[in-house]
RNA sequence: GGUCGCGUGGCGCAGCGGGAGCGCAGGUGCCUUACAAGCACAAGGUCGCAGGUUCAAAUCCUGCCGCGACCACCA
């Protein structure tokens, strides 16, 4: 990074100031609005980021984007407001503090659950505010002023609001299932956290002694990945079309280890061709073996404490952990000779997404979310277009999302989090879901217990655009939410699509009877330099704050923004950042050029005095519109590659180059039209970058000649205005700069494959029809000045002079005198060169052009493009036979 | 197993029915008083492979090969 940092102490040092000017100001917070849009709403909520975490590069992404939507609506006039805060993170947090108490040797368990919840609460209080910093460094117009937390009071009070009328609704309801428990985390987590990996793994098979044995018949072998489980076992299930088993279905075995007699039952789940035919129930350990059991009647024996360790009552295995007790059983099925082989096997297995240790599918009493009347109106408000997607394609994977949307498993055997707010008389049998604590029945008056559990975290998270504005308190007619829903951007990863989005997308349409948000940015998943997701295990990371250090916030987020497409992934490239500093560099120059020429400066509108201006207006124009475009379609790579261009090839090679023989002449008038318009065309361009490049863009902003009624700060500059900009499209002077640069670039080249000085003047002579000749005659110094000419000549009838290159364009031929230097065989090859590539071209555009078919039917503009094409092509190729003729 | 995405110059990517583009690296020449983190000029690709549709295919369709993501499931 110390070649990267090359010149520049320390980006913060100038960004500091600049970020607590807007912040002083209060721009951050709801803006009043101005212009036309002063009453329209613009809302963005920020997808909380952990207490638990550090900036990383897919919020430096996902910022960036929102910064740039929510900055570009300010200046549009708009009422804006970028809703900040953190979550509380239940799961990932309490596992945080778990480590870190481990580290002082002390168990949770051992200080109990409020002083536990304490630490907790100090955590958040120690980390909770440094990714906000991070959030700040980057340059992000939150509302700092109102950050919101998923467990402030106000936000708990929506939560328990919503569990509440979900609870007497019906839609929350407890029940004993099988649920995906965390034997490290001791909690159940939801389907959607679990994560699957493919492990090499055994396939045990094991002989199951029958209770009758019969000749030639006396075991059922049964094949299973989990031995261990066996000492749950109350039943075998084949399949009913398997007719290896017809004969034994009915029959009994005798479950070695522990002596159970269980049955063998026919089921349609299991599958003949796999294993032996022949499966192990174990109801209260597997999913589906408890869906057979419930079917079959079978017995559920829960052979696993909650922290995976065998119960009691099974002799020697009791105590054990389930490794242990794997290795146990195994061993004891080969002593006694039922063990029938071991075949190895790759399969999948599902961890924690937290603590990534293996999941125990285990039999507990939890709550769940009955997805079933909350699944439509979230489809429909996709469906009927009220949520739109970009890209548009997320929008089926929602929609598939929620298809196959099962009961949501809400409670957490936690303690940081939302606790349950249910309440139960163990004397009399009330139970209730209550907003307000309560000590005694008011039923019996005896004394209650409240449910010990948590909620899950995305359980408050679906909250989020609307608890945030008021709603726990005063409901879907807090004024805010009257004023400012739904929100207009939600920015995210794709990851959390059912998580996240589709849930908020129910409980909006619960809560508040309409849609959460509009449009949905679902952007690219940052990759490391190696293709593969960035993550500290595999070491491919990359610190935002570091590449901030190195190339400014401004470079950072140019550089990431320029890349989001509408892409799954974008592998991070640290050079597409290096270029992006020395774009905001480039224009930190252009800038001073300007700043260095404002002797005698006035303040005055912009004038088009000369062709150059026209065109740079013209230019602006088109720039702005595009990049208008680009941003109402969410194309962000389009929008910065826009603005790069402008800036740099129009701009900065161009106009400014132009510029600076009328910034030196003695024509008062002229200078000063061109400063005025310089000015107007860097203070547009500013405008135009500064919801990416907040830093560099105010920092220059604040040093121009402003007018009396500008904007104090660019921040709340007016955006520049397409509409209005419209009248400078002017496209002859287009055509005519056009060929001041064509001529220019014919010259240069025959310069640099002669290796002449740039110094070097030339004499000029150009060869264009008559109209085309007068006007580069009209452009006499702007030529001479960038192609550093002695003289530059045009007409229709010019010759070549003796000693001078010739450069064939479409519509002029270009003569450079190259006083003595021309190697007359090497211009002859090259012409020649050109000759056959014109030649080819031209054929193959013949061919086209003479095929009926596409005269037929090809659109007729089309046609009319290849014919004015052929044409152009036809008298290139006149030129170069002429000029190869005449050597 | 299902769904989706991606394979374009050395590298990273854009374009997604009618002229192959951008950034970076590499080449040549320049410290031209805005900028050497720069300027100028030149070079570099039969757009993964094979079919098909079309007057026309990098772009649409089908298949294959190679990556990748997500969902489901595996006793």
């Amino acid at each position: 990074m110390a070649e990267a940092t090359k010149g520049t102490e320390s980006y913060a040092a100038w960004e500091g100031p600049i970020f607590e000017a807007w912040m002083a100001h209060g721009y951050f917070q709801r803006s009043q609005g101005f212009g036309d849009h002063g009453a329209e709403p613009y809302t963005i909520v920020i997808p909380p980021p952990n207490v638990t975490g550090v900036l990383h590069m897919g919020h430096a992404l996902n910022d960036t984007i929102q910064d740039a939507c929510i900055r570009r609506a300010r200046m549009r006039g708009f009422q804006t407001r970028w809703i900040l805060g953190t979550d509380h993170a239940g799961i990932a947090t309490q596992t945080k503090v778990d480590k870190r108490l481990a580290e002082q040797g002390i168990n949770r368990r051992e200080i109990g659950r409020e002083a536990f919840v304490q630490e907790c609460q100090k955590w958040r209080d120690e980390y909770g505010t440094t990714i906000v910093n991070q959030i700040k460094a980057m340059g992000c117009s939150c509302d700092y002023a109102h950050e919101q937390f998923t467990m402030s009071p106000e936000f708990s009070l929506a939560v328990r609001r919503l569990f509440v009328d979900w609870y007497h609704e019906g839609i929350i309801y407890r029940g004993k299932r099988i649920v995906n428990w965390c034997p490290h985390c001791t909690t159940a987590i939801a389907d959607d956290e679990a994560e699957y990996a493919d492990e090499a793994g055994h396939l045990w098979h094991l002989r199951y002694p029958l209770e009758h044995p019969q000749e030639g018949c006396e075991y059922v072998v049964v094949a299973t990945t989990r031995p261990e489980t066996m000492l749950g076992d109350t039943g075998v299930a084949v399949s009913p079309s398997d007719e290896r088993y017809a004969d034994l279905v009915g029959q009994n075995v005798i479950l070695p280890l522990v002596d159970r007699t269980i049955p063998i039952f026919a089921d349609f789940h299991v599958d003949a061709e796999y294993g032996t035919g022949a499966v192990k129930v174990t109801p209260a350990h597997d999913a589906n073996d408890h869906a057979m059991g419930q079917r079959a009647g079978l017995d559920t024996i829960n052979i696993f404490d909650e922290t995976a360790h065998v119960v009691e009552g099974f002799g020697r295995f009791s105590g054990m952990s389930r490794d242990e007790a794997r290795d146990a059983v195994v061993a004891a099925f080969d002593e006694l000779g039922l063990l029938d082989h071991i075949e190895d096997i790759s399969h999948s297995v599902m961890h924690c997404y937290r603590c990534h240790n293996a999941l125990e599918p285990w039999l507990s009493e939890q709550w769940f979310v009955d997805v079933s009347r909350l699944k439509a109106p979230a489809r429909e408000a996709v469906e009927s277009g009220q949520v739109r997607f970009h890209p548009e394609r997320w929008a089926q994977v929602y929609l598939d999302w929620l298809e196959n949307l099962k009961d949501w498993c809400i409670s957490r055997q936690l303690w940081w989090g939302h606790r349950i707010p249910v309440f139960f008389c163990d004397a009399c049998g009330w139970t209730d879901a209550l907003l307000e604590d309560v000590e005694a029945c008011p039923v019996c008056g005896k004394p209650v217990r409240q449910d010990e559990d948590v909620l899950d975290t995305w359980f408050s998270s679906q909250l989020w655009p609307f608890a945030t504005q008021g709603w726990g308190e005063l409901g879907a007619d807090a004024p805010d939410l009257q004023a400012f829903y739904p929100t207009q951007v939600l920015s995210t990863a794709r990851d959390i699509m059912g998580l996240w989005v589709a849930r908020m997308v129910m409980a909006s349409e619960y809560c508040m009877g309409q849609i959460p948000f509009q449009d949905v940015i679902i952007h690219p998943t940052v990759m490391g330099a190696d293709g593969k997701p960035m993550s500290k295990s595999r070491g491919n990371g990359i610190d935002p704050m570091e590449l901030m250090a190195a190339f400014g916030a401004d470079g950072m987020r140019f550089g990431l923004i320029s890349q989001v497409t509408g892409s799954q992934a974008m592998r991070f490239d640290q050079q597409r950042i290096e270029s992006a500093r020395n774009f905001a560099n480039k224009i930190k120059n252009a800038a001073r050029f300007v700043m260095l020429n404002m002797d005698g400066f006035t303040p005055g509108p912009p004038e088009a005095k000369t062709d150059a201006d026209r065109w740079i207006f013209s230019r602006l124009a088109r720039a702005v519109r595009a990049v208008d475009a680009a941003y109402d379609a969410f194309e962000f790579s389009a929008m910065a590659q826009e603005l790069y261009t402008f800036i740099w090839n129009e701009l900065c090679d161009w106009y400014i180059e132009f510029s600076k023989a009328r910034l030196k002449s003695d024509d008062a008038a002229d200078r000063l039209a061109c400063q005025r318009n310089l000015r107007f065309v860097l203070d547009q361009t500013l405008r135009l970058l500064h919801p990416v490049m907040p830093f560099i863009t105010e920092s220059i902003y604040a040093d121009l000649p402003h007018e009396a009624d500008d904007a104090e700060m660019l921040i709340v500059a007016p955006w520049p205005d397409a509409e209005a900009l419209s009248a400078f499209e002017d496209a002859q002077a287009e055509r005519r700069i056009q060929a001041v640069i064509s001529v220019v670039g014919a010259v240069r080249s025959a310069r640099s494959r002669y290796g002449l000085s740039p110094k070097q003047e030339l004499a000029v002579t150009v060869k264009a029809e008559e109209g085309l000749a007068q006007l580069i005659c009209a452009q006499e110094a702007l030529i001479s000045s960038l192609a550093v000419a002695s003289s530059v000549s045009a007409a229709p009838d010019a010759v070549k002079p003796e000693g001078a290159v010739a450069g064939i364009l479409s519509d002029m031929e270009v003569y450079t005198d190259m006083a003595g230097l021309v190697d007359f065989a090497e211009e002859r090859a090259k012409l020649a060169r050109e000759q056959a590539k014109v030649k080819k071209d031209l054929e193959k555009l013949e061919k086209k052009l003479s095929n009926p078919g596409f005269l037929a039917k090809a659109a007729p503009e089309i046609i009319a493009k290849d014919t004015a094409k052929r044409d152009d092509l036809a008298g290139q190729l006149e030129k170069l036979d002429a000029q190869l003729a005449q050597m």
